[in-house]
DNA sequence: AATTAAATTAAACGAACGTTTAATTTAAAC
DNA sequence: GTTTAAATTAAACGTTCGTTTAATTTAATT
């Protein structure tokens, strides 16, 4: 799979994934993109062959530089309870920082009307939960996780509760009078982040 | 707001939520609904004047009868922790029952090209919020929840768990061996919701 | 039975869609 | 400088979209 794009291929890309983002796959047209991209239309069915494939080549162009900074956290010397921490940081700064195409995967992967190619994304998917397995195992041999813990739904609370955050955007800017985008984006990197950081731990060491 | 709606037009909301929750607003077509209910297109405009409008009654047509249950529960007689995973149970199980709607919610309101009433949801979740922020304050006041909570993300990570295990059903249904739909449907009122449960009275009583 | 209103239909509307064509410009190779 | 390939363009393609029209059928009212 390439994934060499040239000046204009990356500025349709980029446009793509505000656009698609903001709007939908179905909602954003090429015209949209163009217009925006200031690229004659034709040029994107040149490039990319179709608008379908404009989307698997931008999810391409997204993810493969997101290579698993995972196994590095594995290694480190660091507590259990660390190691978990250090990893929420690390997903809700991933994901964070490219929104864009996380709602789109969020959005469009989950369409009956998209086909695309679910097997790769899957298999990233499981390579993550592996290296979370990883470490909670390791906390829970040297005794300080609990036994009763159900791994694959650490990331559903990890990921789930900044996205449904993230989607009710508004009300919550609102409710908590985050006005301005970085006081929105210092919420999320702050309190956000140490509420998921502490219901995590809560849910690995609490005893009932 | 009227809620009346005749059988034919209760035939093109119902069919109309699940190709909205299939394949997205701008991926549904009104010919899409017509063929599937088996009315003629101008049925639809005749009825609901636009798409928009049918959008924007099949929201309502559907929250009209989710009117609190929590005020009955805020009543019963039950300790703080039984209401808090009563609350989480009633949650799931809402939203479980209701996918469709939920979904379209999920995915319409986000979306910048919609400029549906937004106010009117937004209360909506506001009077939920107070709700939940009752039965905490009371489990506080009772001194069996501690104090330095976040109540309002208590629902991004209750619901935000729930949507992100939906959102990724292929991906849980491959890795948990959820072959058929009842053994999906069965592990959301079980194990999913007891995982939910574990992890908000961990958070909720658990000292650091 | 005649009148009136509501429900239903097939057909057509103009606009927007994704894509292709064919001509032209730009750049590279020789 | 000529040739050749790539990049870019405006225009047109055929389809599908949401909506409207105008005619017809059904049902209710008098």
């Amino acid at each position: 799979m390439e994934t060499n794009f040239n000046d204009k291929q990356i500025k349709i890309l980029e446009v793509a994934e505000v656009l698609f983002s903001e709007k939908g796959f179905d909602g954003t047209s090429i015209r949209d993109i163009s217009k925006e991209a200031k690229i004659n239309i034709a040029m994107i069915s040149y490039y990319f062959g179709s608008k379908e494939r404009l989307l698997e080549d931008l999810i391409i162009y997204r993810t493969s530089d997101l290579k698993l900074q995972l196994d590095y956290l594995i290694l480190e010397n660091l507590e259990p309870i660390e190691k978990v921490n250090k990893l929420i940081e690390l997903y809700i700064n991933r994901v964070n920082c490219n929104r864009g195409i996380y709602r789109i995967l969020h959005f469009e992967f989950t369409s009956k009307k998209r086909n695309l190619n679910h097997e790769a994304f899957s298999e990233l998917k499981k390579g993550n939960l592996k290296s979370l397995e990883a470490i909670i195992i390791e906390g829970q041999t040297k005794g300080v996780f609990k036994k009763d813990i159900v791994i694959p739904l650490i990331t559903p609370t990890i990921l789930g509760t900044f996205f449904h955050f993230q989607m009710n955007k508004p009300f919550f800017e609102n409710l908590l009078n985050l006005n301005t985008e970085a006081l929105y984006n210092n919420y999320i990197k702050t309190i956000l982040t140490k509420h998921i950081q502490q219901t995590i731990k809560a849910l690995l060491v609490y005893e009932s």
